[in-house]
DNA sequence: CATAAACTGTTTATAGCATAAACAGTTCAT
DNA sequence: ATGAACTGTTTATGCTATAAACAGTTTATG
Protein backbone atom coordinates (compact mmCIF):
# COMPACT_ATOMS: atom_id res chain seq x y z
CA UNK A 1 0.00 0.00 0.00
CA UNK A 2 2.08 2.78 1.20
CA UNK A 3 5.63 2.21 1.04
CA UNK A 4 7.01 5.29 3.14
CA UNK A 5 7.73 2.96 5.94
CA UNK A 6 10.43 1.55 3.64
CA UNK A 7 10.88 -1.45 5.48
CA UNK A 8 7.78 -2.25 5.66
CA UNK A 9 7.33 -3.70 2.39
CA UNK A 10 9.77 -6.46 3.32
CA UNK A 11 7.98 -7.74 6.25
CA UNK A 12 5.68 -10.97 6.19
CA UNK A 13 2.43 -10.43 4.96
CA UNK A 14 0.16 -8.67 7.68
CA UNK A 15 2.94 -8.01 10.36
CA UNK A 16 3.50 -4.57 9.20
CA UNK A 17 -0.21 -3.87 10.19
CA UNK A 18 -0.41 -6.03 13.12
CA UNK A 19 1.81 -3.99 15.03
CA UNK A 20 0.61 -0.42 13.72
CA UNK A 21 2.75 0.65 11.48
CA UNK A 22 2.05 2.14 8.22
CA UNK A 23 -0.61 4.75 7.86
CA UNK A 24 0.93 8.06 7.63
CA UNK A 25 -1.74 9.12 5.23
CA UNK A 26 -3.50 12.40 5.09
CA UNK A 27 -4.27 13.08 1.90
CA UNK A 28 -7.79 11.57 -0.17
CA UNK A 29 -10.80 10.52 0.82
CA UNK A 30 -11.66 9.61 4.66
CA UNK A 31 -11.98 5.50 4.86
CA UNK A 32 -14.55 3.82 5.56
CA UNK A 33 -13.24 0.71 5.93
CA UNK A 34 -10.48 -0.51 7.55
CA UNK A 35 -8.15 -3.54 8.40
CA UNK A 36 -9.65 -3.64 11.98
CA UNK A 37 -13.26 -3.96 11.00
CA UNK A 38 -12.71 -6.36 8.07
CA UNK A 39 -10.97 -8.54 10.51
CA UNK A 40 -13.70 -8.58 12.89
CA UNK A 41 -16.21 -9.01 10.02
CA UNK A 42 -13.80 -12.04 8.35
CA UNK A 43 -13.58 -13.74 12.42
CA UNK A 44 -17.45 -13.13 12.66
CA UNK A 45 -17.86 -15.29 9.51
CA UNK A 46 -15.52 -17.71 10.43
CA UNK A 47 -17.08 -18.47 13.67
CA UNK A 48 -20.08 -18.89 12.50
CA UNK A 49 -19.33 -20.63 8.60
CA UNK A 50 -16.03 -21.82 9.03
CA UNK A 51 -12.70 -20.84 8.03
CA UNK A 52 -13.53 -21.79 4.14
CA UNK A 53 -16.60 -19.57 4.06
CA UNK A 54 -13.92 -16.99 4.33
CA UNK A 55 -13.24 -15.27 0.52
CA UNK A 56 -12.71 -11.97 0.00
CA UNK A 57 -15.78 -11.47 -1.88
CA UNK A 58 -17.81 -13.00 0.98
CA UNK A 59 -16.24 -10.54 3.62
CA UNK A 60 -16.63 -7.71 1.79
CA UNK A 61 -20.43 -8.60 0.51
CA UNK A 62 -20.89 -8.76 4.31
CA UNK A 63 -19.39 -5.06 5.07
CA UNK A 64 -21.67 -4.08 2.32
CA UNK A 65 -18.83 -2.99 -0.48
CA UNK A 66 -16.97 -4.73 -3.25
CA UNK A 67 -14.68 -7.54 -3.37
CA UNK A 68 -11.62 -4.95 -4.09
CA UNK A 69 -12.17 -2.93 -2.02
CA UNK A 70 -10.23 -4.95 0.74
CA UNK A 71 -7.29 -4.31 -1.40
CA UNK A 72 -7.08 -0.93 -0.69
CA UNK A 73 -6.48 -2.28 3.02
CA UNK A 74 -4.95 -5.31 2.89
CA UNK A 75 -2.71 -6.78 0.62
CA UNK A 76 -3.60 -9.84 -0.17
CA UNK A 77 -5.89 -12.45 1.72
CA UNK A 78 -2.94 -13.92 3.83
CA UNK A 79 -2.32 -10.72 4.71
CA UNK A 80 -5.95 -10.78 6.01
CA UNK A 81 -5.62 -14.24 7.63
CA UNK A 82 -2.77 -13.45 9.54
CA UNK A 83 -4.35 -10.53 11.15
CA UNK A 84 -7.36 -12.69 11.75
CA UNK A 85 -5.38 -15.26 13.40
CA UNK A 86 -3.50 -12.67 15.84
CA UNK A 87 -6.95 -10.90 16.64
CA UNK A 88 -8.43 -14.18 17.11
CA UNK A 89 -5.66 -14.99 19.56
CA UNK A 90 -5.89 -11.79 21.71
CA UNK A 91 -4.73 -10.91 24.81
CA UNK A 92 -3.55 -13.80 26.89
CA UNK A 93 -5.86 -13.56 30.36
CA UNK A 94 -4.98 -16.30 32.18
CA UNK A 95 -4.84 -14.89 35.97
CA UNK A 96 -1.22 -14.40 37.09
CA UNK A 97 -0.68 -17.08 39.17
CA UNK A 98 -1.91 -15.58 42.64
CA UNK A 99 1.31 -16.87 45.04
CA UNK A 100 -1.15 -20.18 45.86
CA UNK A 101 0.67 -22.82 47.41
CA UNK A 102 0.55 -26.50 46.23
CA UNK A 103 3.19 -29.30 46.05
CA UNK A 104 4.33 -29.09 42.59
CA UNK A 105 6.32 -26.26 41.16
CA UNK A 106 5.25 -23.00 40.02
CA UNK A 107 6.60 -23.66 36.56
CA UNK A 108 4.50 -26.92 35.94
CA UNK A 109 1.39 -24.57 37.76
CA UNK A 110 1.95 -21.73 35.28
CA UNK A 111 2.30 -23.97 32.19
CA UNK A 112 -0.27 -25.86 32.96
CA UNK A 113 -2.75 -22.58 33.15
CA UNK A 114 -0.96 -21.22 30.37
CA UNK A 115 -2.24 -24.55 28.07
CA UNK A 116 -5.67 -24.40 29.32
CA UNK A 117 -5.89 -20.42 28.34
CA UNK A 118 -4.63 -21.04 25.26
CA UNK A 119 -6.84 -24.45 24.83
CA UNK A 120 -9.84 -21.92 25.38
CA UNK A 121 -9.05 -20.22 22.56
CA UNK A 122 -8.90 -22.60 20.16
CA UNK A 123 -11.92 -23.87 21.13
CA UNK A 124 -13.49 -20.31 21.02
CA UNK A 125 -12.38 -20.14 17.60
CA UNK A 126 -11.80 -23.33 16.20
CA UNK A 127 -10.82 -22.29 12.51
CA UNK A 128 -7.35 -21.28 14.04
CA UNK A 129 -6.58 -24.68 13.86
CA UNK A 130 -7.05 -24.80 10.60
CA UNK A 131 -4.93 -22.34 9.35
CA UNK A 132 -1.33 -24.27 8.99
CA UNK A 133 1.59 -22.58 10.83
CA UNK A 134 3.99 -21.46 9.07
CA UNK A 135 6.85 -20.51 11.28
CA UNK A 136 7.88 -18.67 14.10
CA UNK A 137 5.37 -16.61 15.91
CA UNK A 138 5.73 -12.60 14.78
CA UNK A 139 2.48 -11.34 15.20
CA UNK A 140 2.10 -8.95 18.46
CA UNK A 141 -0.86 -11.58 20.38
CA UNK A 142 1.31 -14.42 19.01
CA UNK A 143 4.89 -13.25 20.99
CA UNK A 144 2.83 -12.10 23.63
CA UNK A 145 1.40 -15.84 24.23
CA UNK A 146 4.44 -17.32 24.11
CA UNK A 147 6.04 -13.75 26.37
CA UNK A 148 4.36 -15.39 28.84
CA UNK A 149 4.74 -19.23 28.63
CA UNK A 150 8.41 -18.27 28.68
CA UNK A 151 7.66 -16.42 31.99
CA UNK A 152 6.30 -19.97 33.39
CA UNK A 153 9.17 -21.50 32.52
CA UNK A 154 11.83 -18.56 33.47
CA UNK A 155 12.29 -20.41 36.85
CA UNK A 156 13.46 -23.14 35.60
CA UNK A 157 17.18 -24.52 34.63
CA UNK A 158 16.81 -25.30 31.82
CA UNK A 159 19.01 -23.56 29.12
CA UNK A 160 17.87 -21.15 26.26
CA UNK A 161 17.23 -23.37 23.46
CA UNK A 162 15.75 -25.43 25.77
CA UNK A 163 13.20 -23.59 26.97
CA UNK A 164 12.70 -21.97 23.41
CA UNK A 165 12.34 -25.80 22.16
CA UNK A 166 10.03 -26.92 25.36
CA UNK A 167 7.70 -23.57 24.54
CA UNK A 168 7.19 -24.41 20.60
CA UNK A 169 6.35 -27.89 21.57
CA UNK A 170 4.13 -27.50 24.15
CA UNK A 171 2.14 -24.82 21.92
CA UNK A 172 2.50 -27.67 19.40
CA UNK A 173 1.20 -30.07 21.88
CA UNK A 174 -1.78 -27.99 23.12
CA UNK A 175 -2.56 -27.40 19.35
CA UNK A 176 -2.70 -30.86 18.22
CA UNK A 177 -4.68 -32.21 21.23
CA UNK A 178 -7.44 -29.71 20.68
CA UNK A 179 -7.94 -30.17 17.47
CA UNK A 180 -8.15 -34.11 17.73
CA UNK A 181 -10.36 -33.33 20.27
CA UNK A 182 -12.58 -31.13 17.88
CA UNK A 183 -12.30 -33.53 15.56
CA UNK A 184 -13.63 -36.04 17.33
CA UNK A 185 -16.25 -33.96 18.98
CA UNK A 186 -17.69 -32.74 15.15
CA UNK A 187 -18.15 -36.12 14.33
CA UNK A 188 -21.04 -36.92 16.71
CA UNK A 189 -19.13 -39.11 18.99
CA UNK A 190 -21.44 -42.53 19.80
CA UNK A 191 -22.24 -43.22 15.94
CA UNK A 192 -19.10 -42.26 14.10
CA UNK A 193 -17.07 -44.09 16.51
CA UNK A 194 -18.92 -47.11 16.28
CA UNK A 195 -18.99 -46.32 12.79
CA UNK A 196 -14.80 -46.55 12.85
CA UNK A 197 -14.33 -49.04 15.16
CA UNK A 198 -16.43 -51.49 12.78
CA UNK A 199 -14.64 -50.30 9.61
CA UNK A 200 -11.30 -51.35 11.26
CA UNK A 201 -12.94 -54.72 11.91
CA UNK A 202 -13.90 -55.42 8.57
CA UNK A 203 -11.00 -53.81 6.59
CA UNK A 204 -8.11 -55.10 9.38
CA UNK A 205 -5.90 -58.40 9.13
CA UNK A 206 -5.62 -59.83 12.25
CA UNK A 207 -2.49 -60.61 11.96
CA UNK A 208 -1.05 -57.47 10.43
CA UNK A 209 -3.19 -55.30 12.93
CA UNK A 210 -3.20 -57.18 15.94
CA UNK A 211 -2.10 -54.37 18.38
CA UNK A 212 -4.51 -51.67 16.77
CA UNK A 213 -7.54 -54.45 16.68
CA UNK A 214 -6.72 -55.36 20.15
CA UNK A 215 -6.92 -51.80 21.21
CA UNK A 216 -10.30 -51.00 19.74
CA UNK A 217 -11.68 -54.07 21.21
CA UNK A 218 -10.55 -52.92 25.27
CA UNK A 219 -14.03 -51.92 26.76
CA UNK A 220 -12.34 -49.60 28.34
CA UNK A 221 -10.78 -47.40 25.80
CA UNK A 222 -15.23 -46.17 24.50
CA UNK A 223 -15.33 -44.75 28.20
CA UNK A 224 -12.50 -43.27 27.76
CA UNK A 225 -12.77 -41.70 24.71
CA UNK A 226 -15.68 -39.76 25.80
CA UNK A 227 -13.69 -37.78 28.19
CA UNK A 228 -12.06 -36.21 25.99
CA UNK A 229 -8.95 -35.45 27.92
CA UNK A 230 -6.39 -35.96 25.50
CA UNK A 231 -4.78 -32.58 25.98
CA UNK A 232 -4.26 -33.14 30.09
CA UNK A 233 -2.86 -36.87 29.38
CA UNK A 234 -0.43 -35.07 27.10
CA UNK A 235 0.41 -32.35 28.87
CA UNK A 236 1.33 -33.69 32.08
CA UNK A 237 3.53 -36.65 29.91
CA UNK A 238 5.35 -33.49 28.80
CA UNK A 239 5.90 -31.58 31.85
CA UNK A 240 6.67 -34.80 33.30
CA UNK A 241 9.49 -35.47 31.16
CA UNK A 242 10.57 -31.53 31.20
CA UNK A 243 10.71 -32.26 34.87
CA UNK A 244 12.69 -35.40 34.52
CA UNK A 245 15.40 -33.37 32.58
CA UNK A 246 15.74 -30.58 35.39
CA UNK A 247 16.29 -33.38 38.40
CA UNK A 248 18.91 -35.42 36.40
CA UNK A 249 20.56 -31.88 35.56
CA UNK A 250 20.63 -30.88 39.35
CA UNK A 251 22.11 -33.82 40.73
CA UNK A 252 24.90 -34.40 37.31
CA UNK A 253 26.19 -31.07 37.38
CA UNK A 254 26.35 -29.30 40.14
CA UNK A 255 28.29 -26.43 39.69
CA UNK A 256 27.06 -24.96 36.68
CA UNK B 1 -18.29 -44.47 -9.55
CA UNK B 2 -19.49 -48.24 -9.01
CA UNK B 3 -22.03 -48.86 -6.04
CA UNK B 4 -21.56 -52.77 -6.29
CA UNK B 5 -20.49 -52.68 -3.41
CA UNK B 6 -23.39 -50.99 -1.29
CA UNK B 7 -21.19 -50.22 1.30
CA UNK B 8 -18.13 -48.47 -0.17
CA UNK B 9 -20.17 -45.26 -1.20
CA UNK B 10 -20.30 -44.11 2.81
CA UNK B 11 -16.48 -44.98 3.00
CA UNK B 12 -14.93 -41.82 3.84
CA UNK B 13 -13.41 -40.36 0.71
CA UNK B 14 -9.93 -42.59 -0.79
CA UNK B 15 -10.32 -45.55 1.86
CA UNK B 16 -12.56 -47.59 -0.14
CA UNK B 17 -10.19 -47.59 -3.39
CA UNK B 18 -7.29 -47.56 -0.95
CA UNK B 19 -8.19 -50.69 0.27
CA UNK B 20 -8.86 -52.25 -2.74
CA UNK B 21 -12.66 -52.49 -3.08
CA UNK B 22 -14.44 -51.59 -5.66
CA UNK B 23 -13.74 -52.77 -9.22
CA UNK B 24 -16.10 -55.24 -10.23
CA UNK B 25 -15.99 -54.17 -14.04
CA UNK B 26 -15.96 -56.33 -16.90
CA UNK B 27 -17.82 -54.77 -19.66
CA UNK B 28 -16.36 -51.47 -21.24
CA UNK B 29 -13.41 -50.44 -22.32
CA UNK B 30 -10.26 -50.94 -21.20
CA UNK B 31 -9.08 -47.79 -18.70
CA UNK B 32 -5.74 -46.40 -19.69
CA UNK B 33 -6.20 -44.25 -16.12
CA UNK B 34 -6.17 -46.05 -12.88
CA UNK B 35 -6.23 -44.90 -10.06
CA UNK B 36 -2.48 -45.84 -9.22
CA UNK B 37 -1.32 -44.00 -11.98
CA UNK B 38 -3.10 -40.80 -11.18
CA UNK B 39 -1.51 -41.06 -7.63
CA UNK B 40 1.46 -41.29 -8.76
CA UNK B 41 1.73 -38.36 -11.41
CA UNK B 42 0.40 -36.55 -8.54
CA UNK B 43 3.42 -37.43 -5.81
CA UNK B 44 5.90 -36.54 -8.75
CA UNK B 45 4.34 -33.49 -9.05
CA UNK B 46 3.69 -32.87 -5.31
CA UNK B 47 7.62 -34.09 -4.54
CA UNK B 48 9.24 -31.76 -7.24
CA UNK B 49 6.84 -28.67 -7.33
CA UNK B 50 4.98 -29.13 -3.29
CA UNK B 51 0.97 -29.78 -3.14
CA UNK B 52 -0.41 -26.65 -4.29
CA UNK B 53 0.91 -27.64 -7.64
CA UNK B 54 -1.18 -30.49 -7.85
CA UNK B 55 -4.73 -29.27 -9.37
CA UNK B 56 -6.79 -31.96 -10.96
CA UNK B 57 -5.89 -29.72 -14.38
CA UNK B 58 -2.12 -30.29 -13.71
CA UNK B 59 -1.98 -33.55 -12.95
CA UNK B 60 -4.00 -34.55 -15.94
CA UNK B 61 -1.85 -32.99 -18.45
CA UNK B 62 1.06 -33.96 -16.76
CA UNK B 63 -0.57 -37.53 -17.91
CA UNK B 64 -1.61 -36.39 -20.99
CA UNK B 65 -4.90 -36.80 -20.30
CA UNK B 66 -8.06 -33.97 -19.76
CA UNK B 67 -8.82 -32.85 -16.24
CA UNK B 68 -12.20 -34.82 -16.48
CA UNK B 69 -10.42 -38.06 -17.12
CA UNK B 70 -9.64 -38.05 -13.78
CA UNK B 71 -13.25 -38.15 -12.35
CA UNK B 72 -13.61 -41.77 -13.97
CA UNK B 73 -11.38 -43.28 -11.39
CA UNK B 74 -11.31 -40.70 -8.40
CA UNK B 75 -14.54 -39.21 -7.15
CA UNK B 76 -13.05 -36.05 -6.48
CA UNK B 77 -9.57 -34.11 -5.50
CA UNK B 78 -10.14 -35.04 -1.64
CA UNK B 79 -10.01 -38.59 -2.72
CA UNK B 80 -6.92 -37.91 -4.79
CA UNK B 81 -5.06 -36.33 -1.81
CA UNK B 82 -5.86 -39.17 0.94
CA UNK B 83 -4.73 -41.93 -1.57
CA UNK B 84 -1.38 -39.80 -1.93
CA UNK B 85 -0.57 -39.41 1.75
CA UNK B 86 -1.70 -43.22 1.94
CA UNK B 87 1.13 -43.82 -0.81
CA UNK B 88 3.58 -41.50 0.39
CA UNK B 89 3.34 -43.63 4.27
CA UNK B 90 3.95 -47.02 2.36
CA UNK B 91 5.22 -49.65 4.08
CA UNK B 92 7.23 -49.13 7.88
CA UNK B 93 10.27 -50.53 6.54
CA UNK B 94 12.57 -49.72 10.09
CA UNK B 95 14.46 -52.95 10.96
CA UNK B 96 12.63 -55.07 13.59
CA UNK B 97 14.77 -54.93 16.62
CA UNK B 98 17.29 -56.96 16.34
CA UNK B 99 17.54 -57.59 19.71
CA UNK B 100 20.48 -56.02 20.47
CA UNK B 101 21.00 -55.17 24.10
CA UNK B 102 21.52 -51.59 25.70
CA UNK B 103 20.59 -50.24 29.18
CA UNK B 104 17.39 -48.76 28.14
CA UNK B 105 13.80 -50.50 27.79
CA UNK B 106 13.35 -51.79 24.97
CA UNK B 107 9.81 -50.19 24.40
CA UNK B 108 11.46 -46.92 23.97
CA UNK B 109 14.43 -47.91 21.64
CA UNK B 110 11.63 -48.78 19.15
CA UNK B 111 9.34 -45.96 19.60
CA UNK B 112 12.71 -43.71 19.22
CA UNK B 113 13.46 -46.07 15.85
CA UNK B 114 9.65 -45.49 15.09
CA UNK B 115 9.54 -41.86 15.17
CA UNK B 116 12.92 -41.19 13.37
CA UNK B 117 11.38 -43.70 10.15
CA UNK B 118 8.23 -41.88 9.90
CA UNK B 119 10.16 -38.66 10.44
CA UNK B 120 12.37 -39.97 6.98
CA UNK B 121 9.28 -39.96 5.10
CA UNK B 122 7.72 -37.11 6.07
CA UNK B 123 11.36 -35.38 4.60
CA UNK B 124 10.90 -37.60 1.60
CA UNK B 125 7.56 -36.29 0.98
CA UNK B 126 7.58 -33.12 3.13
CA UNK B 127 3.90 -31.84 1.30
CA UNK B 128 2.64 -35.07 3.63
CA UNK B 129 2.78 -32.01 6.10
CA UNK B 130 0.89 -29.77 3.84
CA UNK B 131 -2.08 -32.06 3.61
CA UNK B 132 -4.14 -31.09 7.53
CA UNK B 133 -5.05 -34.33 9.68
CA UNK B 134 -8.37 -35.09 9.95
CA UNK B 135 -9.57 -37.63 11.91
CA UNK B 136 -8.23 -40.95 13.19
CA UNK B 137 -6.13 -42.56 10.99
CA UNK B 138 -8.46 -45.09 8.66
CA UNK B 139 -5.96 -45.67 5.62
CA UNK B 140 -4.02 -48.80 5.34
CA UNK B 141 -0.29 -47.48 5.56
CA UNK B 142 -1.01 -45.01 8.13
CA UNK B 143 -2.74 -47.80 10.10
CA UNK B 144 -0.21 -50.06 9.75
CA UNK B 145 2.47 -47.25 10.83
CA UNK B 146 -0.52 -47.11 13.63
CA UNK B 147 0.26 -50.85 14.19
CA UNK B 148 4.24 -50.98 14.30
CA UNK B 149 4.19 -48.08 17.21
CA UNK B 150 1.53 -50.03 19.03
CA UNK B 151 3.79 -52.92 18.83
CA UNK B 152 7.10 -50.65 20.35
CA UNK B 153 4.39 -50.09 23.38
CA UNK B 154 2.93 -53.41 23.62
CA UNK B 155 5.56 -54.31 26.42
CA UNK B 156 4.18 -51.21 28.78
CA UNK B 157 2.08 -51.31 31.52
CA UNK B 158 0.04 -48.79 30.17
CA UNK B 159 -3.67 -49.18 30.07
CA UNK B 160 -5.25 -48.80 26.62
CA UNK B 161 -6.84 -45.40 26.33
CA UNK B 162 -3.32 -44.56 27.58
CA UNK B 163 -1.33 -46.57 24.54
CA UNK B 164 -3.80 -45.04 22.13
CA UNK B 165 -3.15 -41.56 22.90
CA UNK B 166 0.20 -41.68 23.67
CA UNK B 167 0.83 -42.91 20.24
CA UNK B 168 -1.33 -40.44 18.86
CA UNK B 169 0.48 -37.93 20.62
CA UNK B 170 3.78 -39.52 19.59
CA UNK B 171 2.73 -38.90 15.80
CA UNK B 172 1.43 -35.58 16.24
CA UNK B 173 4.82 -34.62 17.79
CA UNK B 174 6.84 -36.03 15.12
CA UNK B 175 4.98 -34.24 12.73
CA UNK B 176 4.93 -30.95 14.20
CA UNK B 177 8.64 -31.78 14.98
CA UNK B 178 9.43 -32.07 11.85
CA UNK B 179 7.55 -29.47 10.06
CA UNK B 180 9.05 -26.61 12.09
CA UNK B 181 12.73 -27.78 11.80
CA UNK B 182 11.46 -28.18 7.63
CA UNK B 183 9.96 -24.86 7.83
CA UNK B 184 12.96 -23.40 9.50
CA UNK B 185 15.19 -24.93 6.73
CA UNK B 186 13.10 -23.65 4.39
CA UNK B 187 14.32 -19.67 4.85
CA UNK B 188 17.69 -20.24 4.28
CA UNK B 189 19.14 -20.77 8.07
CA UNK B 190 22.02 -17.60 8.81
CA UNK B 191 19.99 -14.45 7.13
CA UNK B 192 16.61 -15.30 7.96
CA UNK B 193 17.07 -16.19 11.54
CA UNK B 194 19.02 -13.15 11.67
CA UNK B 195 16.36 -10.81 10.02
CA UNK B 196 13.63 -12.74 12.26
CA UNK B 197 15.18 -11.73 15.23
CA UNK B 198 16.26 -8.45 14.22
CA UNK B 199 12.37 -7.78 13.58
CA UNK B 200 11.43 -8.99 17.39
CA UNK B 201 14.31 -6.14 18.45
CA UNK B 202 12.50 -3.78 16.45
CA UNK B 203 9.08 -4.45 17.29
CA UNK B 204 9.20 -5.78 20.81
CA UNK B 205 8.54 -3.91 24.32
CA UNK B 206 11.12 -4.74 26.12
CA UNK B 207 8.98 -4.94 29.16
CA UNK B 208 6.39 -6.86 27.73
CA UNK B 209 8.57 -9.27 25.99
CA UNK B 210 11.29 -9.88 28.13
CA UNK B 211 11.32 -13.14 28.07
CA UNK B 212 11.25 -13.27 24.40
CA UNK B 213 14.13 -10.58 23.77
CA UNK B 214 15.92 -12.26 26.56
CA UNK B 215 15.85 -15.84 25.13
CA UNK B 216 16.86 -14.45 22.09
CA UNK B 217 19.84 -12.07 23.24
CA UNK B 218 21.48 -15.45 24.10
CA UNK B 219 24.30 -16.69 22.14
CA UNK B 220 23.81 -20.20 23.21
CA UNK B 221 20.57 -20.55 20.79
CA UNK B 222 22.05 -19.19 17.33
CA UNK B 223 24.25 -22.38 17.61
CA UNK B 224 21.44 -24.70 18.73
CA UNK B 225 19.11 -23.59 16.12
CA UNK B 226 21.31 -24.86 13.61
CA UNK B 227 21.54 -28.23 15.13
CA UNK B 228 18.39 -29.07 13.98
CA UNK B 229 17.17 -31.39 16.63
CA UNK B 230 13.86 -30.03 17.77
CA UNK B 231 12.65 -33.84 16.98
CA UNK B 232 15.33 -35.50 19.19
CA UNK B 233 14.55 -33.17 22.19
CA UNK B 234 10.99 -33.17 22.56
CA UNK B 235 10.80 -37.20 21.72
CA UNK B 236 13.19 -37.64 24.61
CA UNK B 237 11.08 -35.21 26.66
CA UNK B 238 8.09 -36.76 26.00
CA UNK B 239 9.14 -40.44 26.11
CA UNK B 240 10.90 -39.65 29.55
CA UNK B 241 7.30 -38.64 30.55
CA UNK B 242 6.02 -41.81 29.55
CA UNK B 243 8.80 -43.47 31.54
CA UNK B 244 7.67 -41.59 34.57
CA UNK B 245 4.26 -42.76 34.40
CA UNK B 246 5.36 -46.10 34.19
CA UNK B 247 7.73 -46.19 37.09
CA UNK B 248 5.02 -44.76 39.18
CA UNK B 249 2.52 -47.43 38.37
CA UNK B 250 5.55 -49.03 39.92
CA UNK B 251 6.04 -51.91 36.74
CA UNK B 252 8.70 -52.83 35.47
CA UNK B 253 9.45 -53.35 31.84
CA UNK B 254 12.04 -55.89 31.26
CA UNK B 255 14.36 -56.00 28.35
CA UNK B 256 13.00 -58.01 25.77
C1' DC C 1 -7.80 29.73 -4.67
C1' DA C 2 -6.71 26.37 -7.95
C1' DT C 3 -4.40 22.44 -8.99
C1' DA C 4 -2.26 18.17 -8.34
C1' DA C 5 -1.19 14.41 -5.44
C1' DA C 6 -2.85 10.85 -2.63
C1' DC C 7 -6.22 8.30 -1.18
C1' DT C 8 -10.88 5.17 -1.36
C1' DG C 9 -14.04 2.50 -3.54
C1' DT C 10 -16.06 0.51 -8.04
C1' DT C 11 -16.10 -1.65 -12.48
C1' DT C 12 -14.32 -4.72 -15.53
C1' DA C 13 -11.40 -8.45 -16.74
C1' DT C 14 -8.39 -12.56 -16.34
C1' DA C 15 -6.64 -16.88 -15.17
C1' DG C 16 -7.15 -20.66 -12.26
C1' DC C 17 -9.89 -23.96 -9.66
C1' DA C 18 -13.26 -28.26 -8.90
C1' DT C 19 -16.64 -30.47 -11.02
C1' DA C 20 -21.48 -31.30 -13.46
C1' DA C 21 -23.62 -32.84 -17.83
C1' DA C 22 -23.83 -34.52 -22.26
C1' DC C 23 -21.65 -37.15 -25.74
C1' DA C 24 -18.77 -40.57 -28.54
C1' DG C 25 -16.38 -44.52 -28.72
C1' DT C 26 -15.28 -49.38 -26.90
C1' DT C 27 -15.96 -53.80 -24.99
C1' DC C 28 -18.38 -57.59 -23.19
C1' DA C 29 -22.76 -60.18 -21.47
C1' DT C 30 -26.80 -61.38 -23.18
C1' DA D 1 -26.60 -58.38 -32.61
C1' DT D 2 -27.86 -55.61 -29.30
C1' DG D 3 -27.64 -53.05 -25.27
C1' DA D 4 -25.44 -52.25 -20.89
C1' DA D 5 -21.45 -50.69 -18.79
C1' DC D 6 -17.48 -48.64 -19.05
C1' DT D 7 -13.65 -44.79 -20.50
C1' DG D 8 -12.32 -40.52 -21.98
C1' DT D 9 -13.54 -35.82 -24.12
C1' DT D 10 -16.00 -31.57 -24.76
C1' DT D 11 -18.43 -27.98 -22.99
C1' DA D 12 -20.11 -25.25 -19.35
C1' DT D 13 -20.86 -23.34 -14.52
C1' DG D 14 -19.83 -20.98 -10.58
C1' DC D 15 -16.38 -20.24 -7.54
C1' DT D 16 -11.67 -18.14 -6.31
C1' DA D 17 -7.83 -14.30 -5.91
C1' DT D 18 -6.42 -10.34 -7.79
C1' DA D 19 -4.73 -6.97 -11.74
C1' DA D 20 -5.93 -2.62 -14.18
C1' DA D 21 -8.39 1.30 -15.18
C1' DC D 22 -11.50 4.73 -13.62
C1' DA D 23 -14.34 8.10 -10.73
C1' DG D 24 -14.87 10.59 -6.86
C1' DT D 25 -12.92 12.95 -2.56
C1' DT D 26 -9.84 15.23 0.33
C1' DT D 27 -5.91 17.89 1.45
C1' DA D 28 -1.21 19.92 0.78
C1' DT D 29 0.96 22.93 -2.02
C1' DG D 30 1.58 26.03 -6.01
Amino acid sequence: MQQKKPDATKLPPGIAIAWGLERPSTRGAKAELSPARIVKAAIGLADSEGLSAVSMARVAKDLGFTSMSLYRHLRSKEELLVLMVDAAFGEPDFAASPAIESDEPSWRTGTRRWAKAIEQRYRKHPWILDYPVTGPPASPHELLWLEQLLRALAPTPLTASEKLNSALMLANLVRSSTRMELDVADNDSPAAFEAYVGLLFKLLDPQKHREVLGLFSDPELAVMEDAGDELSFALERYLDGMEALMVRRKSIDRPD
